[in-house]
DNA sequence: GGTTTATTGTTATTATTTTATCAAAAAAAG
DNA sequence: CTTTTTTTGATAAAATAATAACAATAAACC
């Protein structure tokens, strides 16, 4: 599926989000090329790694002259497959639901929220970001209608197993997971955590040091 | 500072909150001893891999018996210094400071709301949480009086470094950073950054792997 | 145009992390 | 009490990641 056949190894993967931010940063301040070291220096990283990561993919740089800082947001970009839309929903609209919800990052980066899910009644029916709540009930037909790419998981801890097997059985298959759980899924499903308890732990553990 | 003599390496560290909800869920449900082989069952990792990380701290496990959960789970908790109690103030409480806010969470683990900051006249004096957002120029003397030991950043990106500056100057040691930009603190200060938009486009790219 | 300088791509080296192996210790069984 | 089974801790091996080194190439300069 993706346009480059060398294989970018996932710590690579891990990073290029990082250097997208970095190079879109660039951009708007009008700077077209970057070396290595000066883009190390900018990341906190080292040019050698910066130039091997970079080579993991296509040459996009240039001896004596260095990154052509468009051409390469460009192809992480590419890489990251951030060239298309991808639908989404949030299910459960209490706190965090509705932080994600009113974040206008998602959709400038191409992630469209299609739809909020809850249970509660008293939530069903308010307006979160851009849309009505609806009920569980309704998202077997909503998904089916509306080609789900992405399901943003918001919903407290004990319901999390059940919500996800829910919606890859109704064909979704990537689960943005906020829930403290390790989510059991098919295998052609992808989930990426985010754990804000262990990221406060590493902190708790830095501070001790 | 650290009561374990034997360093333990910052990806050991990372996976230390995972151990630890894992122990604490089979302490609730009343089982006491675990060995190698189940916990990597239970938690998608290898015997090896788990044997070799709680041997990088203390001797927990015994031979043909296992690992004592309660045990094992109280070490954890000492080494990530859960065995002691932080005070935190958000600052921001927009969207993502008042899930932060609301998260109960956290007070359980020992890590308590003191306060929360914004520049916003009609947020502050608002109640987020379970206190009522000051102005961001009572913040000097809130610090001082209140012995702050983490911050909590949800503000803007824009503003993110000047937020920094501005908490470590006043002595906090501590921070977790949901703003998308590497802040640039005194070296006896600790960050922790947790960036969601950098999860998302990991799970853009396995999508289209 | 030739020389110098900058900077990459690539290969080599080193460090870290993960996995495999197995002797030794403890528990369970007989 | 002895034997068998279980399972760790420790060591060894393999895999992966990070850093260093440098020849090759393009640009800049004279
Ligand atoms: N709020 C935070 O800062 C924070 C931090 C870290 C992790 N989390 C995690 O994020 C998840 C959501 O947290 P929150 O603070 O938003 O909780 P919340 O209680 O505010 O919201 C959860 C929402 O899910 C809904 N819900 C419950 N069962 C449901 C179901 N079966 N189907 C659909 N919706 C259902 C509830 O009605 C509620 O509106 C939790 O798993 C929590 O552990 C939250
Ligand atoms: N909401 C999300 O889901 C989400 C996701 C990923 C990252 N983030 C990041 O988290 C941060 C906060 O996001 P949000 O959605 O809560 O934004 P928000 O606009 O809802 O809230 C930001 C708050 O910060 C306050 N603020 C602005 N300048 C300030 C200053 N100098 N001092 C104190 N307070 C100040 C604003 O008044 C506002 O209340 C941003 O950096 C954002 O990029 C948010």
């Amino acid at each position: 599926m993706h346009r480059f056949s060398k294989k970018v190894s996932m710590t690579v993967v891990k990073r290029l989000p990082k250097y997208y931010q970095y190079l879109s940063d660039l951009q708007l301040n009008d700077i077209e090329k970057i070396s290595s070291r000066e883009l190390a220096s900018l990341m906190g990283l080292t040019a050698s790694q910066i130039r091997q990561d970079l080579n993991s993919f296509g040459g996009y740089g240039q001896q004596g002259y260095g990154y052509n800082v468009g051409e390469l947001k460009e192809a992480i970009k590419e890489i990251l497959v951030l060239d298309s839309e991808y639908n989404c929903i949030i299910i459960g609209g209490g706190n965090m639901g509705h932080a994600i919800a009113n974040y206008e990052r998602f959709k400038r980066e191409g992630v469209i929220l299609k739809g909020v899910f809850d249970v509660d009644p008293l939530t069903v029916g308010t307006v979160v970001g851009s849309v009505v709540v609806k009920h569980m009930d309704e998202l077997d037909g909503f998904i089916e209608s509306n080609e789900i790419d992405i399901a943003i998981l918001c919903v407290p801890r004990e319901v999390g197993q059940k919500v996800a097997t829910q919606v890859t059985e109704l064909g979704v298959k990537g689960i943005l997971n906020f829930s403290p759980l390790d989510l059991d899924v098919p295998s052609d499903v992808v989930v990426e955590n985010v754990n804000i308890t262990d990221s406060l732990f590493t902190l708790t553990y830095l501070l001790g040091e």
